[in-house]
DNA sequence: GAAATGTTGTACTGGCAGTACAACATAGGA
DNA sequence: TCCTATGTTGTACTGCCAGTACAACATTTC
């Protein structure tokens, strides 16, 4: 079930936006196999049903965002750095495609209750933050957090939601520029923090104007 | 069609829990009939079916987040402090109601396509979080980011997602210790940053250990 | 050239959301 | 008290659509 021949792959695609738009339930295999050119019997030969569709589309978008990230991940670079490359590229993957992050969003309720896609899910998205966190105190790049999965958890929510607002509202004209644009804000936020430079009792002063 | 007597209303939160368990697609009308105790012909006669449920359940949690996110930020305190404020009281909502938060987000979809829904949900979450960050800048409580829209947006995906996890996960007994636990990783991580304390390109140290 | 594998049209089944409606309950104003 | 509004509920029905069955046809492979 994981032979689907490439052309029927790339014709698949066509029902991204289809499910993106209505959303599973409010998309019908007819509809589906019009927009594909697909026949009904030739999807279920294949598919397991639309649920068979959205794990497929799901699936090859997340393999390719942890494939990216995992790339970004892999440098020489300090955690850090890393973690910036890694955000630049879940963001680019995202931007890339609108239609299966709307499609992802809106049917996540059924995504994770599909098996693969569920550990899918965690893997393109949350373990790598996780791990470069961890690097990053282990090489003193990155501050010693009282409690690192709920902040991994947080980190890995700003740049998913982010991602997925920049991909549903995204000016598909540029792309990128949108993925740069929200990048940078991204890392702003979570590296340096929202707070002016006093600490939280106003003990010390940081820096002078 | 808002006017739901209470004692069914009070009936209906039985069907939060099978709705956040199997998604509202997995939830036969006859099963929440037979959950709830309201016959399926009464819940029709109130309410516009299926969606109507979703619509009735999901419509309470975010007024009940934007009545209390709205009491914490009304206090005369500086922008920064009524973030935190903001930011215990969306996650203290959301950890005390953990199917309702389930069964939002696994029919995010359905519910954005639902158009009161749309507009509640921006309200609850997003909106806040804009107005703080501006309102901070003002202050002078916290920091002018280059972009706002977005960094808005991430830190609405921080907090959302790490409460959603909370909800999902979270130890049903000490739900309050809970929302403790994940407000202040969020504060910590979106006032002040994960970076160590050196600026971006070690131009300058802020601080001397 | 024959067997295996894939492709597709057509016709059918079963499940379930939503509807129709009649019978019955309750409230409250005259 | 009786009469009318409004609400409550059981039952029976309709229509839509996912998924299946299957036979006919095509393509590949050896």
């Amino acid at each position: 079930m994981r032979k689907l021949p490439a052309k029927l792959a790339s014709q698949l695609y066509g029902a991204a936006e289809l499910i993106a738009e209505r959303g599973l339930d409010g998309t019908k295999i007819d509809d589906i196999a019009e927009a594909t050119g697909i026949p009904k019997a030739t999807i279920y030969y294949h598919l397991d049903g639309k649920n068979g569709v959205l794990a497929f589309l799901l699936g090859d978008l997340l393999d390719l965002i942890a494939g990216e990230v995992g790339v970004a991940v892999s440098t020489e670079e300090d955690a850090r750095t890393r973690l910036e490359a890694a955000v630049a590229a879940q963001l680019g993957v995202m931007v890339e495609h609108p239609f299966l992050c709307r499609a992802l969003v809106g049917d996540l309720g059924r995504a994770t209750r599909l098996p693969d896609l569920a550990e899918a899910l965690r893997s393109a998205f949350y373990q790598p933050i996780e791990k470069l966190l961890s690097e990053g105190v282990a090489d003193g790049s990155l501050r010693q957090v009282a409690d690192p999965g709920a902040v991994a958890m947080s980190v890995f929510g700003a740049i998913t939601v982010a991602g997925l607002s920049a991909a549903v509202e995204g000016s598909s004209t540029e792309a990128s520029a949108d993925a740069a644009r929200f990048s940078a804000a991204i890392c702003e936020l979570i590296l340096d923090g929202l707070a002016t430079r006093r600490t939280r009792d106003d003990h010390e002063s940081g820096e002078r104007p």
